[in-house]
DNA sequence: GCCGTTTTCGGCCCGACTGTTTTCAGTCG
């Protein structure tokens, strides 16, 4: 059973403790504990295979760990069971529901046995809904809007369609007069792999002129709401954009806010409740003397409560309070750090440049190498390279190596593990390379015992450096492939391998988790952009993005390297 | 149910909005 399973459990189970009128810190206990076991890097199986004690994850305590530890080695939960029956199944759907709580879900069960959308729907249209007590005509419609929005709202978007939206909005408001501050807070601050909204926050001497550009933009769709310092308006793919203007003098503690996580800044709270402080949006209160303390800077605000400033992209509440009181965050990965790009394609297979482009814009971007890695023959569809052409091309950027100056072309190949975990090209090909990429294109259903083993013998494979993409997931449309990451992690290390992050928005993989384990593992990882075209050699920032979620420094990233010392790795 | 630079017991983040009410319950982020 994986972990965001097992979370999903408890979190089930904080649902119906709600319905259940319990104690709201018993309820919050359980939220926290699934939170926490979602976004935990290492799968629960295996510590318990290893003997570890749950109870090392923040938020698990006697009990959670052994109703974890039942529900792993058991598949199933008699807690969790009994719990379920003493409700109308479905009810718990009811409270995915905006608007709904657990009042309202208990009242429309008991009241009127509703426990789906469908049937809900159908009450508020008979009037029967808005008779009950303490509702009312407007938040039976209320509810009717929003199962409705639910019913049509889109999954969450991708970083990498939203952020070029948001950065052209930005630019479109930067030049009115007078805006002194302005940026995007929020998960996209965060840099998720996936938003839901978009909120954007910023000062300046005559905010309603901000807005009413805002509010007037090209990108704008249906303008929702409107007023002196806030707008929220629909842009186009349906995503809600927020914008906030606030005052100069206290944009440091609202952004801190808006940034979030909420987590993050119960964390804070709690750590600032100890020291007798009440944090808000609004800055900083010592409950000794009452007295508000606000804050322009975000910097500032971290530094007040005795913290080393925590950079957004680690605002998760994975232990980075705690880190950042001891002074130890580590010093994050950061694009600048980036020294090259070894995943690329370019119009020898089903890329759109030719190498000489590629290498120039790289070099542009400040890169010291590159490397070529056309798709191997067995991709048909993509052009792929046998071996007659792959010789050829080798023989090219032999040629391009001895004009250019400044930027160094390696010679590669992102090469198919087949199905029977065998190689694409032979070895006497693979061997003559600088860069043997490997990776999954086909046969991706395979059980996770075949899918394991296939990569495994690739991870084995002397001919190899990296492995590529390693889960093949495609966001909001291909599912992970079935794999376990722990042994290719460990495999990694002991093979001496590299594993990608692909920066390709709609890959990031490995993702944030997945990179965390694997760094914690000592696995070398490697950011690439698996770029097709130059444009998008610039999805670099996103897979820093995630190197950064994960906690990872320049000495954790191989193409952070300087070419000299990345030439004696290959060697 | 969890947890400890005040605690192994007694706390547990903070503020805002909405709608249904005559003072606040319920929900959200």
């Amino acid at each position: 059973m994986k972990n965001t399973a097992i979370a999903k459990v408890f979190s089930d189970i904080a649902d119906l403790l709600e319905l259940k009128g319990e104690n709201a810190f018993k309820i919050r206990a359980y939220q926290k504990a699934a939170r926490a076991i979602e976004h935990y890097p290492k799968e629960i199986r295996i510590m318990l295979d290893e003997g570890e004690d749950l109870r090392s994850i923040p938020g698990v305590g006697e009990a959670i760990a052994k109703k974890t530890t039942e529900l792993v080695t058991t598949e199933k939960l008699g807690y969790y069971e009994n719990l379920k029956a003493e409700f109308p199944e479905g009810i718990t759907n009811l409270l995915a529901i905006p608007g709904i709580g657990p009042k309202t879900a208990n009242k429309l069960s008991s009241e009127l046995g509703i426990s789906s959308a469908d049937a809900l729907e159908q009450a508020i249209h008979s009037g029967r809904v808005a008779k009950l007590f303490r509702l009312g005509d407007k938040t039976a419609n209320n509810i009717l809007q929003q199962i409705q929005a639910l019913r049509r709202k889109d999954q969450r978007i991708p970083i990498g369609e939203a952020l070029p939206i948001v950065e052209e909005i930005l630019s479109s408001l930067r030049s009115v007069s007078g805006v002194r501050n302005l940026t995007y807070a929020g998960s996209l601050r965060r840099f998720r792999e996936t938003l839901g909204d978009i909120d954007l926050m910023g000062t300046a001497d005559n905010p309603r002129e901000v807005i009413d550009t805002f509010v007037s933009l090209p990108h704008m769709g249906q303008v929702l709401a409107q007023g002196s310092t806030k707008a929220s308006a629909i842009v186009s793919g349906g995503l809600q954009v927020d914008l906030r203007m606030v005052e100069h003098d206290s944009f440091g503690s609202l952004l801190q806010y808006f940034t979030g996580s909420k987590q993050h800044n119960i964390s804070l709270r709690e750590r600032g409740r100890r020291q007798r402080l009440k944090l808000s949006e609004y800055g900083i209160t010592d409950l000794a003397t009452d007295k508000l303390e606000k804050f322009a800077l975000e910097e500032e605000f971290y530094h007040r409560l005795g913290l080393q400033y925590i950079p957004p992209e680690l605002r998760e509440a994975q232990g980075e309070v705690e880190r950042a009181g001891q002074g130890t965050l580590p010093k994050l990965v950061e694009l600048s750090n980036i020294k090259g790009d070894l995943h690329m394609h370019t119009d020898w297979s089903d890329g759109h440049n030719s190498i000489e482009e590629m290498a120039l814009a790289a070099k542009k971007l400040g890169y010291r190498y590159i490397a070529i890695t056309e798709h191997s023959v067995g991709r048909g569809i993509a052009h792929g390279l046998d071996v007659e052409r792959l010789r050829k091309q080798m023989a090219e950027i032999r040629a391009l190596n001895e004009r250019l100056t400044g930027i160094h072309v390696f010679n590669g190949i992102e090469v198919d593990i087949r199905a029977d975990g065998s190689l694409d090209l032979p070895h006497e090909v693979l061997s003559d390379l600088d860069i043997v990429i490997a990776a999954v294109h086909s046969a991706m259903n395979q059980s996770e015992e075949k899918m394991t083993k296939r990569v495994l013998s690739a991870i084995e494979n002397p001919d190899v450096d990296f492995i590529a993409h390693p889960t093949c997931r495609l966001l909001g449309e291909r599912e992970p492939i079935a794999i376990d990451l722990e042994a290719i992690f460990k495999a990694a290390v002991k093979n001496n391998k590299v594993l990608e992050i692909n920066a390709m928005p709609d890959r990031l993989d490995l993702n944030d988790v997945h990179t965390f384990r694997a760094r914690e593992l000592g696995v070398k990882l490697a950011i690439e952009t698996d770029a097709h075209s130059v444009a998008h050699l610039g999805f670099m920032r996103f897979g820093v993005s995630v190197a950064r979620r994960a906690w990872c420094e320049h000495q954790h990233i191989l193409n952070a390297l300087p070419l000299e010392e990345l030439l004696a790795f290959f060697k």
